[in-house]
DNA sequence: TAAAGTAGCGAAAACGGTTGCGTAAATAAA
DNA sequence: TTTATTTACGCAACCGTTTTCGCTACTTTA
């Protein structure tokens, strides 16, 4: 079988190659007749244009590449989903490139799409990216890349995040108004701004209460699972232990689910837990957990519907700006949710 | 800022565009100190070859299409961990698509890769997916289509999937030498392998310890959450109720622990679950569920390195072959595991 | 020394659409 | 009827690479 291009639909129809484009792009310079013949044909041959000689010849790929740090989450999986929901809208496609928590991998994926391979860059910064430095040979290049949920300010784009600093402190104030003298911060050693936001909101929740802060409050985590678990089981053994817990990472909290079990730790007798997740089974963990749970699903929409809005601009301006979607704090049984005077 | 092609290169270095090709693709025609050079200034300019040029002139993208249901879900964002990680290895770029259990979006899909935008397709059916006759457009364009997870029988292609049918009759017997008088398989309607493969392997033990099988021992869900609900909230208050079910789905397991809370109904005691799930919560949900675990990652990259050697071959054929990866029984406190004579 | 082979590079034709411009015929305006 | 305008289409350049083929100069072999 011959290859179908548009070529063997000119030939069939005894028309040139530019009428049988621009009937097919429904272009006005075409008669209506002859647009009905070529429509026909192409649907009777099952025809369907290529789409790299048209991203070739316009510049244009209609596809949006996503960078995140890893799928296997809820946050960032519910984020796709919405993502994909409004891709899809508009007919874009999506490229999606997991960085695993590894700046180099990041640094790499957004060096190719210098290449011109998407038209529009949607980013999650992985835990070691310390700024916004390599996403400037994008810029360059006229590549608009927005910022969701892991940002960084120093780059003049549009951010879509969910409220970091408030939640950390009503989920801290949570902690303390159920009886917690001792709330600790478990997270990871990161430069992100989710980061440093929920830490500055977990620390004016402390000042407001009295209770002083001191470095040891926070519980740094690295990608080694192992060395997770005996730093908690550790933390939690300790003369200190504290007696609360607001975790940053979802995945995290799994762990110290873990941790509490192995050392018969109760929850919330002995320790109280709040977490930043998405997990759907969070109602049902032993405790339910209570979660700081943020719109996965609309931020990424919203990142993605602000993406292809300035890329079906003519002359696109990405503003500088945050767009905040709060998160909700929803209570269950793995604090005491006391009422203290 | 001008544009950056190979013609800039040839240019600047008096070269032709077809030595600057050929140099950067390390062709043996051209002498190592061109090379040097022109490796240089490609470095020198952040030069990087158009893609779509590139793909259009051989033919070939580089890209892999991935069709999945959903995405929020442990198996798929697991599967597409599996599937990221080797076509990172072999330089693929992978383009997601969510069918959203729907055929007609599946369909759709499918029916823009026959345009040649990915070199190879790798796709785990929608529910309402009742044959393959939608996949054969696609093979007649010579694009290889390899399934996995949920597949179908009457395609000749690579499918790579899980042992359903003896992970089922596991399951189930474990439930039934755990006291099960009235085990009770949960699931959705579909055409699907993988529920017909699973409906068969818990018949068998039901036959096997001579428990007589009604329909009504096969509780079909919807994508109706609330309908869902009460569809099982009526199911565990009739006379006949089940005191074991088999989950076949991931997502409804967190349905029937919603249902038993809110009835009261205890797990194991009134109720033995054990479901197949690739939840990382599932030890810690209450009380821990016993899972027939899937080796989704192994699924998804054994699925992407079949096809992307089935890509760089000359003159591929992809066999017609299962390629079976065992799942695993995670016994946990949501079955007694008794053991009985 | 002549014939044959090899190394290194360039010209040009693809790949499959898109689009600015030109033009002939048809229609409208003068 | 003449002129101006519109309609509908074709021509050909172009998007940025890749690849075949041909050419020259140099090296090897008989």
């Amino acid at each position: 079988m011959d290859k179908l291009t548009i070529k063997t639909l000119a030939k069939e129809l005894q028309l040139s190659v530019s009428t049988i484009s621009k009937a097919l792009r429904d272009s006005h310079e075409i008669s209506a007749a002859t647009k009905r013949k070529v429509l026909a044909l192409a649907e009777q041959l099952n025809y369907s244009p290529n789409p790299y000689a048209s991203s070739l010849r316009k510049r244009k790929s209609k596809t949006i590449g996503v960078v995140i740090p890893e799928v296997v989450n809820s946050f960032f999986s519910q984020a796709i989903n919405g993502i994909e929901s409004v891709a899809k809208e508009k007919g874009y496609h999506v490229l999606i490139y997991l960085t695993h928590e590894n700046l180099d991998n990041e640094k790499a994926i957004l060096k190719d799409f210098e290449s011109g391979r998407v038209d529009g860059v949607l980013l999650s910064a992985s835990r070691e990216t310390i700024n916004s430095t390599h996403i400037s040979g994008l810029i360059k290049k006229d590549v608009p890349v927005i910022f969701f949920d892991r940002v960084f300010d120093d780059v003049e784009t549009v951010k879509v995040i969910t409220n970091d600093f408030e939640s950390a402190y009503t989920a801290t104030k949570h902690l303390i108004t159920s009886g917690c003298k001792n709330p600790h911060f478990l997270s990871i050693i990161s430069n992100l701004n989710i980061i440093s936001n929920r830490i500055d909101g977990y620390k004016k929740a402390l000042q407001e209460h009295h209770i002083k802060f001191s470095n040891s409050n926070i519980i740094n985590c690295t990608t080694n699972w192992e060395h997770n678990y005996k730093l908690l089981l550790k933390k939690m053994q300790s003369s200190k232990k504290p007696d609360g817990i607001l975790c940053s990472i979802e995945n995290l909290s799994v762990l110290i689910y873990q941790v509490c079990e192995d050392l018969n730790i109760k929850i919330p007798d002995d320790l109280q837990i709040v977490s930043f997740s998405n997990l759907d089974t969070a109602s049902f963990l032993n405790p339910p957990l209570t979660t700081v749970t943020q719109p996965a699903y609309e931020i990424g929409s919203v990142a993605a519907a602000t993406l292809v809005k300035a890329l079906e601009k003519k002359n696109f301006i990405i503003p500088n700006e945050n767009i905040v979607i709060p998160s909700v704090l929803i209570k269950r049984k793995s604090t005491k949710n006391k009422i203290l005077s």
